[in-house]
DNA sequence: CTATCGTATCGAACGTCGTTCGGTAGTCGA
DNA sequence: TCGACTACCGAACGACGTTCGATACGATAG
């Protein structure tokens, strides 16, 4: 008795995408891998996906569906700025959370309709502050600049060693703050400035400040 | 008479990359088409880089060595904040002239020896704001993740058409412009609302804006 | 001038990737 | 029972990063 032919669906297609995406990051999502993983051909995968842009295009879409989700059910409070702020977090902690979803994200296309809810779902929070159109735009553009920004920087995959769980993250940062101790405090005062805030230090705790002055600098402009 | 053997240098190595990623994008970079322009074999740039991932950190800390020394020479005002604003703004014109910059600047790697010069020297004008060092380290931080993040958000390829001139970037803006004019107005408010703005924009001075958000959050927190 | 040796170069091959093509199994209405 | 349409897939193609062993070159020593 012969085997069966495989069924597949968009849905499956782009589920087992992000699982792999999520388990072993981008290098991992290749037609071959995720045709095994749904136990077919790697041409079938084509006739859900024109290529591997499209693909990535609707894996991200997806999960920022998800994250859309999870901000638009928390309930607004009287403070815009405050809701704005509890946005941005969540849409970090999302992308740290899965590096690869950085780099797409930053490529906004018809593809990725989620993606153009939540900038408006964003922008609503902003339109609250009443700032003239210009205004508004820029400082949408400025908090989701720096948002997607700086996650993409901070969740960089660490080198393998840390992912092969051999080192810890504090040991890592650790060996980079060394090197920082060892430079020429005369050439590099700086880094000798903050090296201990370096050493040891929380991305989330970095992010929040980094945005926090993003945000009373919108809070000024607003209350003028 | 046989042809001579081909005779390369680290420096033509690396600038010819530059050359092939400055004229064709970072998808044009390929060990081969490298070698062809460098009249020789595509093995023998393995004896000056390890691996693509070495070449692309060399020839992104070759041209931020560039952009440092253009930043470094001018002089410094009494300002610091007005000083950190001209590098940062000189910073993202170097980015958003070379799209393929970003991506590469985000990994901050022992192999990019004038970046961490140029985070010193970013880092050095914090430091004028006489803040504590995990002020100055979260300032910085937000500062640079800034301007990378939303050089890497503006500074992407646009699509093909406009890469080859068939449509101008005016153009490509108000199509989408238009899509968002479609919309519905009652579901999406805000981008009815900027969507004047976003029509023929300038990245420069979304960019801008933008940074002033930041910077005047900075300096509040500095006077206080 | 010749022999030697480390340096630098290169042709050819390997395995993997995205993508394409032609064909075929499965399903369903007539 | 029969086509026709949908969904699937094996096999191949060209391009990529990378490796290996061979070899040309230039400097040095005899």
């Amino acid at each position: 008795m012969p085997r069966r032919r495989a069924s597949h669906s968009m849905e499956s297609v782009i589920t087992e995408a992000v699982a792999i995406l999520d388990e072993a990051g981008s290098a991992a999502l290749t037609f071959r891998a995720l045709a095994g993983r749904l136990g077919g051909g790697v041409a079938s995968i084509y006739w859900y996906v024109d290529n591997k842009e499209e693909l990535l295009d609707r894996a991200t879409d997806h999960v920022i569906g998800d994250v859309l989700g999870d901000i638009a059910r928390r309930e607004a409070t009287e403070d815009p700025i405050e809701d704005l702020r509890t946005s941005a977090v969540m849409l970090f902690d999302a992308v740290t959370a899965r590096p690869w979803l950085a780099s797409y994200l930053l490529r906004n296309t018809d593809l990725q309709p989620n993606a153009l809810r939540l900038y408006e779902h964003l922008g609503q929070q902003v339109m609250r502050l009443d700032l003239p159109p210009r205004e508004t735009f820029h400082a949408l553009s400025a908090v989701i600049g720096y948002v997607i920004g700086t996650a993409a920087d901070l969740g960089q995959q660490p080198p393998a060693e840390v992912l092969e769980g051999q080192t810890t993250r504090e040991e890592y940062l650790g060996r980079y703050a060394e090197r920082w101790r060892e430079s020429d405090p005369q050439d590099y005062p700086f880094l000798h400035y903050v090296v201990e805030e370096f050493d040891g230090h929380q991305d989330a705790d970095q992010f929040s400040a980094g945005l926090d002055l993003v945000l009373a600098g919108l809070r000024l402009q607003a209350d003028r």
